[in-house]
RNA sequence: UCGACAGUAGCUCAAUGGUGGAGCAUUCGGCUGUUAACCGAAGGGUUGCAGGUUCAAGUCCUGCCUGUCGAGCCA
């Protein structure tokens, strides 16, 4: 009799078949019993009637318990009641597990009693959905990019200094040469590598020791920045919303079912195609202004101070969210205060108070998901801005090696992986959006 | 780090300062089409911790711990 993924049970109707996996739920019903089975493709409902099934098999059935797993026999047939649902008509069990009396029930549960219990929280249909959205975000990422000539360029996750040199870093002691800090960008490598092949992207964990406790942040995530040389700050978002286009379609295309599974408006989604909105820094104040969305800071004692959006100044939640609600799509804002972005971002040939930087903001109040830039690529340029951001030289003479020697214009830009899934999926808090979430109070399971 | 809110049965929650309850889960019984199945019964509590006010505290006050959300920072 052939095992068969509940996904494809469909094509077995009338079928004898076996399905491996693990019992859901059960109902009964006095002589007539429906298991749930599981098995990480999908759910379906056995049916089994204890006038029709050997003597031992009812009575084993009724010693399961949630999520004991079971080898299940019997043959596929149609819902009486229900179009395109299949049950299985059952015949045999074979019990491999007994499961002790499992903690998540199908009721509701807390975030932190189900983040204890990560590691099993894992089995339920709405996170086996999100994390099969996961896999087709980075797997259309990996195609994306190998179709388009990028080369995948795996960089050092140990690093010896701050990469941007803002946020805190991890550290741990390396052998004899002192600190090594965990990566927080695999940029400054990546630009090494299109110097090298032209285009290369990064696919990896980085690693941001700030204490933030809010449902769009992890101290652990996973970062796709692709780097392109002979590329500038326009061509670099002709990529980005080609990229987002294609990655967006697609998981519309073979996530159809996870996304009903977690009530995703598709409507929403199926907007996202090029071309994308392009403001400058500037045009988004400008709505900020006329949407009378102030800039409020608390000072020192505690009190507010208010006032109308200054120049300068980087975008709160409720700023990125007025700028965002006019658009359906991704809305990419370019051309920053080069003084709120990092060293090495190109400045504006026409205007040296901005930076070539360009932030990539969600729909539906997502905030930014990505963060680019064309890369200051004239060597006394760039010294000067180490300088001024007091990083130390030494560390970034290799750095500067690469304005040395065949200098060009470069760009890239960097994917939070958790906050595409935390979008797409129309997530609540990102912690669902990866296996283990990683956050300043959590690291177990 | 700062601010707001919360912590009661295994879970989700209720309880005017006056005898701590319900649903689910668990165990037992019933039911031949159930859909978070349903019906009946049983067991299950140091109300986060430490102080204080009061004749009396789950409830009010102080401190601490833990969590959630938000701010800052960012992807």
């Amino acid at each position: 009799m052939e095992r068969v993924y509940i996904s494809k049970i469909p094509d077995y109707v009338d079928q004898e078949v076996t399905i491996k996996g693990w019992l859901y739920n059960i109902r009964s019903s006095g002589k007539l019993m429906f298991p749930e089975l599981r098995d990480g493709t999908g759910i379906i409902q056995g049916v089994v009637v204890k006038s029709a099934v050997p003597e031992k098999v009812w009575e084993d059935f009724s010693r399961l318990t949630q999520e004991s797993s079971v080898i299940v026999k019997g043959s596929v047939t149609k819902h009486p009641k229900k179009e395109n649902v299949f049950e299985l008509q059952v015949t045999d069990l074979e019990i491999i597990s007994i499961a002790e009396p499992y903690p998540i029930t199908p009721k509701e549960h807390g975030v932190e009693f189900l983040m204890d219990r990560r590691h099993l929280w894992l089995r339920s249909p709405r996170q086996v959905a999100i994390l099969r959205v996961r896999n087709e975000i980075i797997q259309s990422i990996r195609d994306y990019m190998y179709e388009n000539g990028f080369i995948l360029f795996d960089t050092p996750i140990f690093t010896p200094n701050a990469c941007e040199g803002t946020s805190t870093l991890f550290s741990t002691d390396y052998f004899d040469l002192g600190k090594a800090y965990l990566s927080q960008s695999g940029q400054l490598y990546a630009e090494a590598g299109a110097f090298a092949l032209g285009k290369v992207y990064t696919l990896g964990p980085t690693f941001r020791a700030e204490n933030s406790m809010t449902r769009r942040h992890l101290t652990e995530f996973w970062m796709m920045e692709p780097e392109m040389a002979y590329c500038d700050i326009n061509e670099d978002m002709d990529l980005i919303e080609d990229f987002m286009e294609y990655v967006v379609q697609r998981v519309i295309k073979n996530c159809r079912s996870e996304l009903t599974e977690l009530g995703r408006d598709l409507s929403k989604l199926e907007n996202v195609k090029k071309p994308f909105p392009r403001i400058t820094y500037d045009e988004a104040i400008d709505i900020l202004i006329k949407k009378d969305i102030p800039l409020i800071r608390k000072t020192e004692n505690g009190e507010e101070h208010i006032r109308p959006f200054p120049w300068g100044e980087d975008f709160g939640a409720p700023h990125e969210e007025a700028i965002v609600e006019d658009f359906d799509k991704p809305v990419m804002v370019h051309r920053w205060p080069a003084e709120a972005k990092s060293f090495y971002m190109k400045r504006d040939p026409e205007n040296p108070k901005i930076a070539l930087g360009v932030d990539v903001l969600a729909p539906e109040g997502f905030g930014e998901i990505i963060g680019g830039s064309q890369r200051e690529d004239d060597l006394k340029e760039l010294e000067k801005r180490i300088a001024e951001h007091n990083l130390p030289m030494e560390e970034f003479q290799w750095f500067l090696d690469l304005r040395r020697y065949g200098s060009v214009p470069h760009s890239g830009f960097g994917l939070g992986i958790e906050r595409m899934v935390n979008w797409i999926c129309n997530l609540e808090n990102i912690r669902e959006a990866i296996p283990f979430a990683r956050r300043p109070n959590r690291i177990t399971p």
